[in-house]
DNA sequence: TATGAATGAGAGTTCATTCAT
DNA sequence: GATGAATGAACTCTCATTCAT
């Protein structure tokens, strides 16, 4: 009996953070910024606006850790092909048209972690995002690197110029409402594709 | 009599509106986010709040006319690279080492136009520099791919991608406060030149 | 013109000025305590909230004001007897009577003194209230020790301490809401007189 | 058995009831005002905080128990003296040296009940608290007045005034933070020793 | 009886914008 | 045209108290 309770409690709880959350991506969305005033969420939420500094110590928490579960599966996806055993250059290649699909696909959960003018507390997370991010890309432009497949280079301002160019691409693809609804332009993955093997010069294992 | 009175008007008044501006950009960079109060910003320039509001018609449009200037002048420093009679590649090698170096040299000020957190309504003003200066790479890609000296590519892509790989690169040279007294990293710059030319393709003119 | 302008402009911040302090003290008296909301300082006063701020930096420094202005007035009237030409025995006489009999009189002001619960951040003012008190005291004793009139002792020891004595007495008087509406007991005044008299040994006088 | 059990709970009771004062005492002093966060005072006496409010209907209570326990025990001490055999001079000697060095000694508890700024709903416990140590010298002063060692005089006014004087000289000697750790002085004690027995004019019973 | 998560009113403060002078 | 005092809505965050479990 006991612990059916606590396990009630808990449930209730974890669903009363993931109702804040939920509340505050979606306030996040609708407004444009990554920002959403503590009242609005919680009226969103169903809970008293005490009850968001129960879970998150502040706002800028809150908007945070919105955005690092937000990355935070993407860039899973990412690691999980720069994992596989396949080539470099063709690790590189899924890797950069996977985030690009993908991000083209989510449009508007992409533009959170890409796109939008962002608050001076939450920028951290997003620098971190893309940190995270550079050093997958780096671990394979290391891989190339050593097997000859790709250039000399340093494999971190590599990965680190490629993370740009990507997120440069999306934003302009992003920055048009049309974006949302339309669907993803291949030419533009197909594009990014081409654009980062060439930088890495992928040609040496031709 | 009459029009030299008009004229001094006319002085004043533009040396009203460049002393809002000056002030403007002072306090953002004192301040280190692209936002200033307007009461501030008034006093600085020596004007009342009310006269602010006489030349620009709300901060927003304030703030996006100080980061337009500020861009305006790297732009046309890049602009003058980008229509020299040099090859493509020479040009390209130029207008990258250039934009980083000066980046990394007046980091105070570049750190406003790429890197800080940025409010809702000056973030077009940022978004239009970004095309602006793209626009002027993908006229060097376009003479490199129509010379031969590049790969086929899509110019557009291509310099929007290189944009966002030197934004990004500065983005994290720039992060650090250190960045901003120190002297340019050489590396950094060498690695973006080697980057982006590689991105290109300029090996066909070997 | 001009000028009539100005004053008249002069005249209304005064005027806002002076309201905002009234209507600051009227509810500290009311609410019974060194304290009020300034939402409703801003509605007694008939100015809008952010307009106390104009005036007054914070909470703490509107209220530390209230008190100052309070204290100074009855400061003024005691040191006017301190500086007197007459024997510090007389001098003394007067001065504690004069205190006890205004502040009786007086009775809701002097409670904001001397009695009431206070905040962390006034409670600097009211000490001040009560140094300045003790230092007027205190050079009418040093005074009479000097002379042969009063024992040999600590002058500012023995002014903090009928300083002391007068504030306590008047606490037990005030605490009551009656003391507020009813005439000032004249056994008070005079067991204070006789008190503070034989407290420095006045008899020697004789 | 029964009875034991009950025995035990309200061993359990009490024991939580002196938690809740013990935790509140120690973080009013560590907080050095007379205020403390229920929560936090549950926190420390390791209950929930619905049982703090089990055991005092309100904050108010709970603050205002802490402040009555802590005077009574000093209470204690100076009425001790009072009832002592000796003449109403010594006693009012013994009395008064011994709380102002009891009180120097035990800075900070003493600040609570002398000094530091106090919540509205508290103040009338400290009132309370200095109502009883004057009727405690009251007494002594009757006697004394009675057997002729001391001048006539209001013994109950006398005793306020007192009180008064010593709460003063406290106040100053226990305002800076430094006396919480130094030792309590000499001078001060005998100071205060003075001028109370002039006050009272014990200078008689030579 | 104990729990402690939830409540929600209320706090002080800021600042873009307006408009009477 | 210039002034700058005034506006007041909006903000984040706190915490005494309640009550379902």
């Amino acid at each position: 009996m006991a612990y059916r309770k606590t396990d009630r409690v808990r449930e209730q709880l974890e669903d009363k953070r993931l109702r804040i959350l939920s509340a505050t991506r979606h306030l996040v969305m609708e407004g444009g910024s990554l920002d959403a005033p503590i009242v609005e969420v919680a009226r969103r939420a169903s809970v008293a606006t005490g009850t968001v500094y129960r879970y998150f110590p502040s706002k800028t928490d809150l908007l945070t850790e919105v955005v690092r579960l937000a990355s935070q599966h993407e860039l899973d996806v990412i690691a999980g092909i720069a994992q596989s055993d396949a080539r470099a250059r063709d690790r590189l290649d899924t890797a950069v048209s996977t985030f690009v699909d993908r991000a083209l696909r989510g449009a508007r959960l992409a533009r959170l972690l890409i796109v939008e003018p962002i608050d001076v507390g939450i920028s951290g997370a997003r620098r971190h995002y893309r940190r995270a991010l550079a050093l997958v890309i780096a671990r394979i432009v290391a891989d190339g690197v050593e097997t000859g497949e790709f250039a000399q280079q340093n494999p971190a301002a590599a990965a680190a110029a490629i993370v740009g160019a990507l997120m440069e691409s999306l934003n302009d693809a992003l920055a048009t409402e049309s974006a949302v609804t339309e669907e993803p332009s291949v030419d533009l993955v197909d594009e990014m594709r081409a654009f980062c093997l060439r930088a890495v010069d992928a040609s040496k294992t031709h």
